[in-house]
RNA sequence: GCGAUUGUGGCGAAGUGGUUAACGCACCGGAUUGUGAUUCCGGCAUUCGUGGGUUCAAUUCCCAUCAGUCGCCCCA
């Protein structure tokens, strides 16, 4: 073996896909109950997609695409998230005049980022994600957190934290950026180089820098909080009367910056606080993005939005020591022994199927015993034995492996007595 | 990009500068020639990530390299 999967990516094997399809599962049925339809959009786009909405001095954009050059030249990127794609779409065919708004899509796949990987960081990862496009009613914004909510408790997590900040609108961001460019200014050399650069392109993230966080500039910088305009301050406080309303608890966060240049008004980010989750501990993030649509091209669209991690998702139910139930799946094994039973195995094996009846057999030429075992590990609620005795009597023996009950059952009434049996042994277990 | 740590059979894992590299699980055969548990017996690594060096001798010591894992940064 010398080819390994690449680095940050995964193999999911048999023994977890049950895990993703439940969840997977869920999530579908939660977006329909909201009223959410699904949009599957090309796992590359153009570069300059990701450039201009995500922005390019974003950690995103700068070191954490997976970027190529195609054979006609062009500039193509692995998506690192899923809200530029759907807002390309949603441009593209021009749902902004679809009759129902605002437009409510979902998205469920891969996504990729370029970076060391460690619990709960892949360069290849699972995101299902939201967007509300066409309304700038605080109301959506409480619906949009609380669908993420929702699949988290169905999920049974129990452990969560909602954490929400408000980023204001454009006046408000300007003015505060203003203000901080004019504090961090003076003084911008006692800052990391990354910090440097921030200065004039994006103030604000200097206020999420982990090398300077110890500079006594950053707890005097100005608060974003005090540059919300009338209409921003309203804007928010309304959202938070939204999730109460929806018995949503919510801590506010006033340092929440989100990463990715297109946010503004609401941002908010669902953590969990299980014990034994590892460093990483956000499942969800996201906030609303006005702007963005006309960004891309559109018109006005106000939209909002979250993506969050299956991965994560389904590590924070290990952490809270969920255990997944897995039922029998396997209602029947045939064993048989000699050609002639095998023939019949074989034959009978299939008229299960056909009736509905999951069915399983031995295809190594094992004998008896080893079938037996092999049945037992795949925890068949029967087992049907055959023979040269049964053969000859135009019957087989079905084996009860709860009870270890077993009867002779004629061929000509087997799919009818097999389907009583199991309806016996279903109401046994419960 | 930086740091820590690990790398022995299908899996988990012990071990030592030197004749046959523990053990557990799984698997295979038998005791029990058509019945799942348990028990007992037997089988199952010319080989210790890769390359190089030191040595009479290296899986064990040194160097390099690759890979996994975790953490920093940032995020999902």
């Amino acid at each position: 073996m010398d080819i390994k999967v690449p680095r940050g990516t995964q193999d999911i094997l048999p023994s977890d896909s049950g895990k993703w399809q439940i969840v997977e599962e869920l999530i579908r049925e939660t977006c329909s109950l909201f009223q959410y339809k699904e949009i599957r959009t090309p796992i590359f786009e153009h570069t300059e997609l990701f450039t201009r909405s995500v922005g390019d001095t974003t950690d995103i954009v700068q070191k954490e695409m997976y970027t190529f050059q195609d054979r006609g030249d062009r500039s193509l990127t692995l998506r690192p998230e899923g809200t530029a794609s759907t807002v390309r779409a949603y441009v593209e065919h021009k749902m902004f005049g679809y009759a129902d708004q605002p437009v409510k899509l979902y998205y469920m796949g891969p996504m990729f980022r370029y970076e060391r990987q460690q619990a709960g960081r892949y360069r290849q990862f699972v995101q299902f994600g939201i967007e509300a496009i066409g309304s700038a009613d605080p109301a959506i914004d409480a619906e949009v957190i609380s669908l993420a909510m929702s699949v988290y408790q169905k999920a049974g997590l129990k452990n969560l934290k909602l954490v929400i900040n408000s980023l204001g609108d454009t006046e408000s961001r300007v003015a505060h950026k203003e203000a901080l460019v004019n504090h961090f200014e003076p003084h911008i050399k006692e800052f990391c180089t990354d910090c440097q650069n921030r200065l004039q392109k994006n103030p604000l993230r200097i206020l999420d820098c982990k090398v300077d966080r110890n500079n006594p500039l950053m707890a005097s910088a100005p608060s974003l909080a005090d540059f919300l305009n009338d209409e921003s301050a309203t804007y928010f406080e309304k959202v938070k009367e939204y999730l109460t309303i929806l018995n949503i608890p919510f801590v506010v966060d006033p340092n929440l910056v989100r990463g990715l240049d297109y946010y503004n008004h609401t941002a908010f980010e669902i953590m969990s606080t299980a014990e034994g989750l590892g460093a990483i501990t956000t499942l969800a993030g996201g906030g609303r993005y006005n702007g963005l649509v006309e960004e891309l091209g559109g018109p006005e669209s106000p939209g909002i939005g979250f993506a969050m991690s299956i991965e994560r998702l389904l590590l924070a139910l290990e952490a809270e020591d969920n255990n997944w139930a897995t039922l029998s799946m396997l209602d029947v094994y045939v064993i048989s022994m000699g050609e002639a039973a095998k023939k019949k195995a074989v034959e009978l094996t299939n008229v299960f199927r056909q009736n509905n009846i999951t069915s399983e057999m031995d295809y190594l030429d094992r004998k008896i015993k080893t079938q037996m075992k092999s049945a037992d590990r795949m925890k068949a609620k029967f087992v049907l034995i055959i023979g040269d005795d049964e053969l000859e009597k135009e019957s087989v023996m079905l084996k009860n492996l709860s009870n270890g009950e077993q009867q002779l059952i004629p061929l000509n009434k087997l799919v009818e007595q097999v389907k009583n049996s199991i309806t016996a042994w279903v109401e046994e277990e419960k």
